[in-house]
RNA sequence: GGAGGGGUUCCCGAGUGGCCAAAGGGAGCAGACUGUAAAUCUGCCGGCGCAGCCUUCGCAGGUUCAAAUCCUGCCCCCUCCA
């Protein structure tokens, strides 16, 4: 991680091409420099806000965009603060689908915030950011307190929003609760006096709330800097778990390396900007070599796969990733650390074992059935030799690597 | 409160008595090709040691030789009118 500047330690061009960077929209700008300028004359860092809303276990490379604006503005020397989201996380977020979000427990959110705040760390720093949960206000609010925070939006506002209109039009639900969602993220912009809020461009609407209600209790209105939604692996959809085109945050080196290869190239550079730490005039020159043909897109590729490692484990595992990448890619073999599967003796008949039997065993087929299919289709080898017989009964032998397809490999071990 | 529409396999969605493990698309998986886990093309895509059998179409019953399809009740969702 790159250590933290203190406040003004570099020039206000410099700080705004930061700031800049891969952002999709800041509204309003002037305001933005203006925070920035009075910042550094009054030695007032900014408080930047982010809030994150604890719905899923894991997290992916999307949801880290926001966080890893927020790391800048903190190694710019301004004040992160985290909004963990354990409130609104109960309610469902509209923002960008056409389905309400099943509601969680609280208890469910208060585990899930656990895990968040811990990823997060990985990439702010702890000693200058500061985290609270918006339980802390909303817990405490009464109905008519409620009621109050409710009089300052009108049906009409409300149904401004994209998201809103389109289901509006296209007869889909709308829970009453969802039109609340807006008011209370805007609230917590209020309850932390931010200068600044982070989010995606999906969060437009939100942000903008926070700034009505701060000017209405008569603070200074927040400036919202939004990143452009993260397109997952396949180029066409926004990353997300449901669609199962993501990097998720645990992700192993190998998995994120290959992962990163295998997106359509004209996502490189929007992954390059947004993700890696690669400076900007860097960025160009590899924008120009990649128009004159230069710069061959598969290096340029691999280039931003090793980046991305880098930024989540170190150059080590991302070198480690590009030699199991190459090994079983190029070359189409068998990759040097296999996970073994144990098969006891129980398990064979005179020492052989069915071969669809075996799959299942060794996790690569959900059933005899798809196992059966894979071998069929030519998809299953044994050391290297394709198996075509969905009947065959291998004898068993220790040491012999079963693969499925071209990346998924199990070493036997035959338990005595 | 009244009227109407609907709940189908991971998702969307066709199917209104047998030809239905259920069209089509998406996702996923495998094969070919490739710089690539991209694109494209091809195949597969409920389970069972599988030329056969078993379980599935909101839930519970019923009619029938035969039901996703017909009947009864229940649950859930949506639209319009008020």
């Amino acid at each position: 991680m790159q250590q933290g500047l203190s406040l003004g330690a570099v020039s206000l061009e410099e700080e705004l091409a930061l700031i800049r960077r891969g952002a999709e929209e800041i509204f309003p700008e002037e305001e933005l420099v203006e925070k920035l300028v009075a910042a550094r004359r009054e030695k007032r860092p900014l408080r930047v806000k982010l809030g994150v809303d604890p719905t899923a276990r894991e997290l992916h490379l999307g949801h880290l965009i926001p966080v890893l604006k927020l790391q800048t503005f903190q190694q710019l020397g301004h004040q992160a603060v985290l909004i963990i989201g354990d409130y609104t996380a109960t309610l469902g977020d509209p923002t960008g689908r056409n389905k309400a979000r099943p509601p969680l427990t609280h208890d469910q959110v208060l585990a899930n915030a656990e895990g968040y705040a811990a990823q997060l760390f990985r990439f702010l720093d702890p000693k200058g950011t500061e985290l609270v949960y918006n339980g802390r206000w909303f817990g405490q609010m009464g109905f008519h307190d409620v009621i109050r925070l409710l009089s300052h939006m009108t049906l009409a506002r409300m149904l401004e929003r994209e998201d809103f209109q389109n289901r509006w039009k296209n007869g889909f639900p709308i829970g009453l609760h969802e039109l609340v969602y807006p008011l209370m993220q805007g609230y917590d912009s209020v309850q932390v006096r931010a200068d600044v809020e982070l989010g995606g461009i999906d969060q437009k609407f939100n942000i903008l709330v926070g700034r009505d209600l701060q000017k209405e209790v008569g603070q200074p209105p927040q400036v919202g800097v939004c990143s452009p939604i993260l397109l997952g692996l396949d180029g066409k959809e926004k990353m997300s778990k449901s669609l199962g085109n993501y990097i998720a945050l645990s992700d192993p080196p190998e998995e994120m390396y290959g992962k990163t290869m295998s997106i359509p190239d004209e996502l490189m550079m929007q992954y390059y900007e947004l993700i890696t730490t690669v400076s900007l005039s860097e960025l160009d020159g590899i924008r120009r070599g990649l128009a004159d043909g230069s710069l061959h897109p598969r290096d340029a590729k691999r280039r931003l796969a090793r980046e991305i490692v880098m930024r989540f484990y170190n150059e080590e595992a991302a070198l480690a990733a590009e030699a199991h990448f190459d090994r079983v890619h190029k070359e189409r073999e068998i990759p040097a650390d296999v996970p073994e599967v144990v098969l006891d003796t129980a398990s064979l008949k005179e020492g052989r074992i069915w071969i669809a039997q075996l799959l299942v065993r060794a996790g690569l087929a959900a059933s005899n059935s798809e196992a059966r299919r894979l071998v069929a289709q030519g998809g299953v080898r044994l050391d290297g030799e394709v198996v075509t017989d969905p009947e065959f009964d291998w004898p068993a032998r220790s040491g012999v690597v079963v693969q499925v397809g071209k990346r998924r490999f199990a070493r036997i071990v035959v338990a005595s």
